[in-house]
DNA sequence: AACGGTATCAGTAATCATTACTAATTTGAA
DNA sequence: TTCAAATTAGTAATGATTACTGATACCGTT
C-alpha cells in the first residue's frame, strides 16, 4: 500500500505541470514516450489516476467523452472552444453564492458546484474572420 | 433525408417525456423492450441522438461516463447526489450574468455555460443518519 | 553492498458505452 | 398499390479506460 516513487509517475506527473492546456491521457503518453520509450499507456492511466486521487491533478470531464488532466487543483472555472475543442482555465474566482442560489426551493443540500463555459477563443476568433 | 415516422422513435420520446430522473440510453432500452421486445440497442441510441439534434430531448453529460437524456430542453442546472449519483433538475433560472464574470480578462467569446452542482439529495439526507 | 518484500511496470486482454454496417422491413407520397 | 427512401434488428467495430500477469524497480533491513 505505501506509495513507492517511480521515474514514470514523475516524468507523467512533470509533463502535465509544464502545460497551460489540458493534455487527454493519450496526448501525455505520446510525450512521455519521448523519455520512457517503452512505457504502456495503462501505465499512463495508472498513475494519472492515482495523481488525481491523491490531488496532485485534477481529472476534468468537460462532455467530449475523453478525460483530460489539470496541474491547477485549485477550485476553477473551465472554457471549452466550441470552433477548435480547446479548454482553458479561466482566472476569475469561485462563485460561492451561486450554491445558494441554485438551492432555492431544493430539498437536498448543495455543497460545491462546477461549471463550463463555451464560446470561441481567442485564436479562433482572429482565423475564422 | 426526409423524416419518417417509427413508432420505436415515438415510444422512446414519450417514455424519456414521462420521466423526472434522467434515464440512460440503457434504461430507455430495457424500459421501451417492455413495448417493442425486438428493439435494440442500437435503434434506442440512434433515435436518442436524432431526437437530441432535432431540439426534442437534452442529452447530458454529467461526467460519469454514461450519456443521460432529458425531456425538459429548455436550459436549466442540474444537481448530481454524490452519494447515490442521481441527477435532478433544478428549477432556478439561469444565470446570464455569469457569463460576463467568467470573461473578466479572458480574450476569447463566451456565449455560454453549463452547471453541475454536487451533495446529497433529499433522499439520502433522511435515509443515512 | 546484497537480500527480500512489495509497489510498479510493460504488455496485453477485457470491459463498457457508443457508433457503424447491412440486409430486411416499414413508411408515405405518387 | 407501388416503390424509393428512411428505419429497423442484429451484429460487428470503435475508442477510451480498466484489469490482469509475469517481470522489474524501489527501498528498508541486514
Amino acid at each position: 500500500m505505501a506509495l513507492k516513487y517511480s521515474r514514470q509517475r514523475e516524468a507523467i506527473k512533470e509533463f502535465v505541470m509544464t502545460r497551460e492546456d489540458h493534455p487527454t491521457a493519450d496526448e501525455v503518453y505520446m510525450n512521455v514516450r519521448q523519455e520512457f520509450p517503452n512505457i504502456s499507456l495503462g501505465t499512463v492511466y495508472r498513475n494519472l489516476t492515482l495523481l488525481s486521487d491523491m490531488g496532485e491533478l485534477l481529472r476534468l470531464r468537460v462532455g467530449d467523452g475523453v478525460d483530460r488532466f489539470d496541474a491547477a487543483t485549485h477550485p476553477h472555472y473551465h472554457f471549452i472552444c466550441q470552433e477548435c475543442g480547446s479548454v482553458e482555465d479561466l482566472h476569475v474566482p469561485i462563485m460561492e453564492d451561486f450554491n445558494l442560489h441554485a438551492g432555492q426551493g431544493f430539498q437536498g443540500q448543495i455543497l460545491s458546484h462546477s461549471a463550463q463555459f463555451y464560446g470561441k477563443c481567442a485564436n479562433c476568433l482572429k482565423t475564422n474572420s
